[in-house]
DNA sequence: GTTCGGTAGATGAGCTCTCAACGATTTCGT
DNA sequence: ACGAAATCGTTGAGAGCTCATCTACCGAAC
């Protein structure tokens, strides 16, 4: 049966709705300002953040969808761009012949040393400026702790 | 000059990472569910949400788009698309020639009032379900002081 | 009443994401 | 060794978003 929804109260509601306006606010802003001023999308700067630093300018296609979190498609229809634009290459990989290594070129070293500090400053701005350290950080573990949870279900 | 970056501390580094793949995570699978077991989008949703909760199910076209602080041409073509499916319907404005109405249909709803349960159920499981009481306000105050100090800044 | 700047909204091109299907290789069971 | 299943990654279609541009209308100044 359950024909009676559980609603939200409205403390819980509003919490939700500002973290949710929050969120969409903040992400369109930072996006709108990286592509602004390095030409890059957000999930350009992503990829080339994940590879140099993680990666060392080198990861397997896979693993490197697993750490950013995207499914293989948006990946690889990414990667595609991105080579286009000759930020990355792909190159074969000699232990497993399905396999393909992304390589982060000069070109992406490049850009990315480019955009890094601006982004910083942008998140600076946008975010860290209008919190205390202890807000920071509380939001910091809130944000694992949810994090966390979600690792436990499925999906 | 300034060709040193302020980087962020590590502790504001990670916090800042926390906070940015919870966020992608939560949203990402909230969308996919909503999409999932209603057939709407997230911004389908949303846009029925607005027109039915703040506008009775009628509202002027910029007014919704300022609601969800969307750009008008996004709200455009999501109305067109949302029209086409017949879940809302654009009418003339008698008051000004230019303006237009985006009216819920019965469609529209109907949709809505099927999705919303399930809507809240996820967020529970996701997101509130992972905090006490006491962390899910501090989340909600430190978003809306994240949200003011935006509101200053141009952009 | 005409002209001029501003506002309401639509539209098209180009890029990005998702979903489902696919080809190619590897691995595993027997 | 051989076939089945799982894994790696690509592709195409279709939806969604952004940016620039466009039309139509309003309101005020002259």
């Amino acid at each position: 049966m359950d024909a009676q929804p559980r609603w939200l109260d409205p403390e819980q509601k509003a919490a939700w709705d500002s973290f949710i306006r929050m969120q969409e606010k903040l992400i369109g802003r930072l996006s709108r300002r990286v592509q602004a001023d390095s030409g890059m999308s957000a999930a350009d700067y992503i990829v080339l953040v994940s590879l140099t630093e993680r990666g060392n300018g080198r990861m397997r296609f896979l693993d490197l969808a697993k750490l950013v979190e995207w499914e293989k498609s948006r990946m690889s229809h990414q990667v595609t761009r991105m080579a286009k634009r000759g930020l990355v290459a792909r190159e074969e990989c000699p232990d497993d012949g399905r396999g393909a290594f992304i390589v982060a070129t000069p070109a992406g070293y490049r850009a990315i040393e480019e955009a890094a500090p601006l982004h910083v400053e942008h998140v600076r701005h946008l975010f860290i400026d209008a919190l205390t350290t202890n807000q920071l950080r509380t939001l910091g573990r809130i944000s694992q702790r949810v994090l966390d949870h979600m690792e436990k279900q499925p999906d």
